[in-house]
DNA sequence: AAGCAATAG
DNA sequence: GGTTCTATTGCTT
């Protein structure tokens, strides 16, 4: 990007002007307009995880536990501990018993209510909402924040003298980190950003915890781990495949989750290194397209997804579990309890539940695990103008009654019943009508949209920014509705709410796109219509350099990915539309069903059974299906299509035309790979006899 | 819109 | 292995 400063003569080539126009639209603008400016840049993402969190919190409330081994207990599993009691032996979600055999001193203290830690969340992520606009939460405990402008207004004028870095980097020491600042500018730079960010959190809140630094939200959350307690490293680019490598198995990418991981293993693929050199072909057939390309992608730690805002909740629940609830009675004093304490968090919030929903787990030998069922209604008005309104307990008694009838949707009340969890649920949740909220989340009701541009005062170097200058954003405690801030030093003035948008009611989703007044002389404005954060469009990835696209580079040959990667020439493929291709005709599951018999206990050990693979050539043992890649994708072509012309094809063209062919082959598969897994649902329920609703008169 | 699966912390 | 108490997204009907 420093490359393209004293380009003024440098000519723009297509692909530059593609990548530009997808990249970020307030830099195309810039770019093209006055070829001056920085162009796309790379993006730097920092992920921020806090220290064992809820013990954090604790500790905060009680200091005096801060010496001692803390566990924060739900029920009977210690849900986190502090370091202390970690030296002893104590990890996440051991039993209680187990952690007390492991260390006896241990002090517990009840973490089931999470009020406070829900409250403490929000006030992290406010404050870095007062740095940067772009943060989007994961879970309570962390945050990814984009923190590119920040990087390239420093840039801009900045000291071109001396880079460093701040904290670890990656697989490099002291001294060969030093000797790579100056080559990774925005990195180095984000180093300093994300210790200032620490330091916020830390002197403000009394918060500590761990930050990564790198080109995508993958990168960043994987790096952020590598020195654990309460410090932070920054990920070359050049370290891309050592952090990739060194995954221990594909469980540990962020996105595989049990399932996927089961799929995988049963294609023979363990680890990253696998998954990385798996025929994007096969995948695709396992996987449809949109799922590979991600899992491909991931494995080779190509990570596009943006950083988008997370607003508030979308959704408020409250939910206890216990050994057994077996009457309607109980389950009524149950749902009073968790209805009560759902009520009033939604009165704090502000908007209106318009759909609430009743969650059960059942108990039963057979169907002893996760198997949790629901039943929906609409909330009816004069319900939920009862929860917002007056002190409520109105409400909670016509909820009880709602959730009865739901309950009576799900278990014959008449016959004996066990159940272990109760979970409610408000979610559709709308802003009332020119209320207190309005201000809250005025101009950006919609709890996820993506902010491509923030007019910024730029906080120039440090601090949060005076949010109640220009810009009306006034983001910081838009979450923490009702809660009277708590301890924010620096009092997030809740600014004049110029809820300029008035986007009450439908909003829904979409970009609302701010247009740049600060650095650059926007010129273009109608021009850059940026609104092309479509979901469905052609995706961008930063990390990449800017004229591949990211969809398709995970189907190219390892070795042109790993050669674009490690930043050598330029690789010379062209992104491709699809071509007017007429529709072939689908295939009719002309499945040469697998050629080959099981073969399935292969993959390491196998103590676990192993429910039978998915038909399809994918129980070939894990060598096999190495070799045999080219072969087993022709046999999957339309018999009108030519295999070496299907060969010829680009890979992303491949993928879609079978995804289109096999339209059902995932459809099929999936069912039957988590058959297995789940079959243990029990016997349907029909709706019963309402014996229970004659109690309810309702209205 | 409803219900559920998968993922995550 | 599916614990606890959530919350989000996407698929399917």
């Amino acid at each position: 990007m420093l490359a393209m400063e004293n380009s003024d003569d440098e000519v723009e080539d297509e692909n530059e002007w593609k990548q530009d126009l997808k990249d970020s639209p307030v830099a195309v603008s810039g770019t093209l307009n006055l070829l001056k400016t920085t162009t796309p840049a790379h993006r730097v993402i920092l992920h921020f995880d806090l220290d064992c969190f809820y013990a954090q919190v604790e500790m905060l409330r009680n200091p005096a536990l801060r010496e001692v081994p803390l566990g924060v207990q739900q029920k009977y599993i210690i849900v986190t501990c502090n370091y202390v009691a970690r030296q002893q032996g104590v990890t996440k979600l051991m039993s209680v018993t187990d952690a007390k055999e492991k260390c006896p001193q241990l002090v517990l203290v009840k973490g089931e209510d999470l009020t406070h830690y829900r409250e403490m969340s929000y006030q992290v992520t406010d404050l870095l909402l007062s740095f940067s606009p772009l943060v989007e939460r994961l879970g309570l405990d962390e945050n990814y924040v984009d923190i590119t402008e920040m990087i390239q207004r420093r840039l801009a004028h900045a000291p071109l003298s001396s880079f460093s870095f701040k904290g670890h980097v990656y697989n490099a020491s002291g001294a060969a980190a030093d000797a790579k600042a100056s080559s990774h500018p925005e990195l180095a730079l984000g180093s300093h950003i994300a210790a200032e960010l620490r330091e916020a959190i830390h002197s403000r809140l009394g918060l500590t915890g761990c930050a990564g630094i790198a080109a995508n939200k993958l990168l960043a959350k994987l790096v952020s781990g590598t020195f654990k307690p309460n410090q932070q490293t920054t990920l070359l680019p050049e370290s891309v495949d050592d952090i990739m490598g060194a995954l221990n198995g594909l469980r540990n990418l962020p996105g595989v989750g049990r399932q996927t991981a089961k799929m995988l293993q049963s294609l023979g693929l363990v680890n990253v290194r696998d998954l990385q050199l798996f025929p994007p072909t096969d995948l695709v057939r396992e996987f449809g397209a949109p799922t590979a390309t991600r899992l491909k992608n991931l494995s080779l730690g190509v990570d596009d997804s943006p950083v988008t805002r997370t607003g508030p909740p979308q959704s408020l629940s409250d939910e206890d579990s216990f050994k057994k609830i077996s009457s309607a009675k109980e389950v009524m004093e149950k749902s009073e309890q968790l209805l009560s304490s759902l009520v009033e968090r939604m009165r704090k919030d502000g908007r209106r539940p318009h759909t609430f929903r009743l969650t059960i787990r059942k108990y039963s030998a057979t169907n002893k695990w996760y198997s949790r069922e629901s039943r929906q209604c609409p909330i009816p008005l004069h319900i939920g103008q009862k929860i917002t309104n007056a002190s409520s307990d109105d409400a909670v008694v016509q909820l009880v009654s709602l959730a009865m009838k739901l309950l009576s949707k799900m278990v014959d009340t008449k016959a004996a019943f066990h159940l272990t969890l109760i979970n409610v649920c408000f979610s559709n949740l709308q802003t009332s009508g020119r209320g207190s909220i309005t201000s809250f989340f005025g101009h950006d009701s919609s709890p996820k949209t993506q902010i491509s541009v923030s007019s910024h005062p730029d906080p120039s170097s440090s601090g949060p920014q005076d949010n109640s200058s220009s810009g009306g954003r006034e983001l910081g405690a838009a979450h923490r509705l009702g809660t009277p801030s708590v301890t924010t030093p620096e009092k997030t003035t809740r600014s004049p709410p110029r809820c300029h948008t008035a986007t009450l009611g439908a909003k829904t989703k979409q970009s609302t796109s701010v247009p740049s007044e600060a650095s650059h002389p926007v010129t273009s404005p109608s021009s850059t219509t940026c609104q092309d954060r479509d979901d469905t469009a052609i995706t961008v990835t930063y990390p990449l350099p800017p004229n591949v696209d990211p969809d398709v580079f995970g189907l190219l040959p390892v070795e042109i990915q790993k050669e674009i990667l490690s930043e050598s020439p330029q690789s010379t493929y062209q992104p491709r539309l699809l071509p007017p291709e007429p529709r072939l005709t689908p295939l009719p599951t002309s499945r040469n069903t697998n050629n080959t018999e099981e073969a399935i206990g292969r993959c390491d050990g196998g103590a676990t059974p192993h429910q039978q693979l998915p038909p399809g050539g994918s129980t070939l043992p894990r060598e096999t299906i190495m070799e045999e890649k080219r072969l087993s994708s022709d046999c999957e072509l339309p018999v009108n299509v030519d295999p070496k012309v299907f060969s010829e094809l680009p890979a992303d063209l491949q993928m879609e035309l079978m995804t289109e062919w096999k339209r059902q082959k995932p459809l099929l598969k999936v069912p039957a790979a988590k058959k297995a897994a789940r079959e243990t649902k029990g016997g349907g329920r029909k709706s019963q006899a309402n014996s229970l609703l004659k109690y309810f008169k309702h209205t």
